[in-house]
DNA sequence: GAGTGGTCTAGACCACTCA
DNA sequence: GAGTGGTCTAGACCACTCA
């Protein structure tokens, strides 16, 4: 492990236990540094680490603060769900439904989510997520034939991300997102389980690899009851 | 303005405009830093911006590559979203209607996201923004009186976030928020003007300032064919 | 082995805050 | 003026990738 990554667990830790107030700042960067025997440029960048996952506040002139809501979430949850649902939910009964899977040209809004021309082929596929034998989650995915190969219904009932990053060796590295509530469709209420008044949290997605290069296009659908999704913003 | 600010700014043209394809790595970090005639740090730190912006993903011993996507949407529309709805609509028609305006002691929930106790006191709003004559969000909020003072109907008619941060001098930074879809209720049927099967994208804020002390606790409803919430996402 | 980005150092100067 | 964090430098060594 890093240095910067141990001293920001440590710190972390401090700020858990309450080692350090959070009615006064924490001992400035130089001290830390010192303390820590690192450069002020190691320390800084450990204390950065923790303002950007909403611990800590930095105040030029004035000093390094704790967030007091920091005490309070596991901020973030969901920030890992890129890892697929078969990762998020590791040790749980998930079992996956194929409602759909084929091989189609692309539309327009596809291709162009893609980066890829009209007439190169996609795999179209609808998943139905079913964790501890609850329904939890309905996904419909494009991905390009020519970059994802070799998928299957096997595949499919497993885990396509162990599939690209085991099989293909490709690395996902992250998404844009776009996430909205919904009216639930009568495919959802028959395979989600849910009424028709039941609204749906759908999260958009373009994931990509670490070239750059997007891989998949999704669209999931999620039962509000079972779904929220958490964020840290901080401003510049 | 800093010299990775202008750098960032000045290849985050490039990438748009396509001065650097993004069929290839763009040039590396050292010849940008020479070209640019910074450091290597600093030139690190000006594509590291990027990166969080979801323009670019690096490759320990391969390089920097463009992601296709960045093309497309303008990207984390909503982050801007904690500078309050007035300044993220700037130049639109905004009429907020006060629904509910009262002080009362916070109950446990309230009490605990504001590190507050339960006998210190709360102001408890509910407005309605009404955007070009259209309902857009109803905002139920809750403040510690003793940290937001002078709030008043007037007040409540403009930008409470202008309030605290021109006549109280508190510099507001971040927020932790979760996201989820609901159920209509009559209340918000009644205000936002939608049917009784429309769902609602809720967010759940706790906003805080800079001394890391929060100083709202927010449940924001928004029209779901008006609102939507997006975010980049990368892993580690 | 050559090229890439990641981490780290030991300093420097500066902007901002508070007294 | 003393104390804080922000930026920047000119190097160093290293891990990873590809040929």
């Amino acid at each position: 492990m890093n240095k910067y990554e141990r001293i920001a667990r440590e710190v972390k830790e401090r700020i858990m236990n309450k080692t350090y107030s959070s009615d006064q700042p924490i001992p400035d960067e130089i001290s830390l540094a010192s303390e820590f025997q690192v450069s002020r440029m190691t320390m800084k960048k450990a204390l950065d680490t923790l303002v950007s996952e909403g611990l800590l506040i930095r105040k030029r002139g004035h000093g390094t603060f704790i967030v007091k809501s920091a005490y309070h979430s596991p901020v973030n949850v969901v920030v890992n769900e890129m890892l697929g649902l078969t990762n998020l939910l590791r040790g749980k009964d998930i079992k996956n439904k194929i409602i759909a899977f084929d091989v189609q040209f692309p539309s327009e809004e596809v291709a162009s989510q893609l980066f890829i021309d009209s007439k190169s082929p996609v795999y179209h596929m609808i998943r139905l997520r079913i964790v501890e034998g609850e329904p939890y989650v309905m996904e419909k995915t494009y991905m390009p034939v020519n970059l994802i190969s070799g998928l299957t219904e096997e595949v499919l009932y497993g885990s396509i991300y162990k599939h690209i990053k085991e099989e293909l060796g490709l690395n996902i590295v992250g998404s844009h997102r776009t996430i909205r509530a919904s009216k639930s469709t009568k495919m959802d209420q028959e395979h989600l389980i849910c009424a028709s008044d039941d609204p749906i949290l759908e999260i958009e997605q373009v994931g990509f690899l670490d070239t750059g290069i997007p891989f998949e296009y999704s669209f999931s659908r999620h039962r509000y009851d079972k779904f929220v999704f958490t964020t840290v913003n901080r401003m510049r």
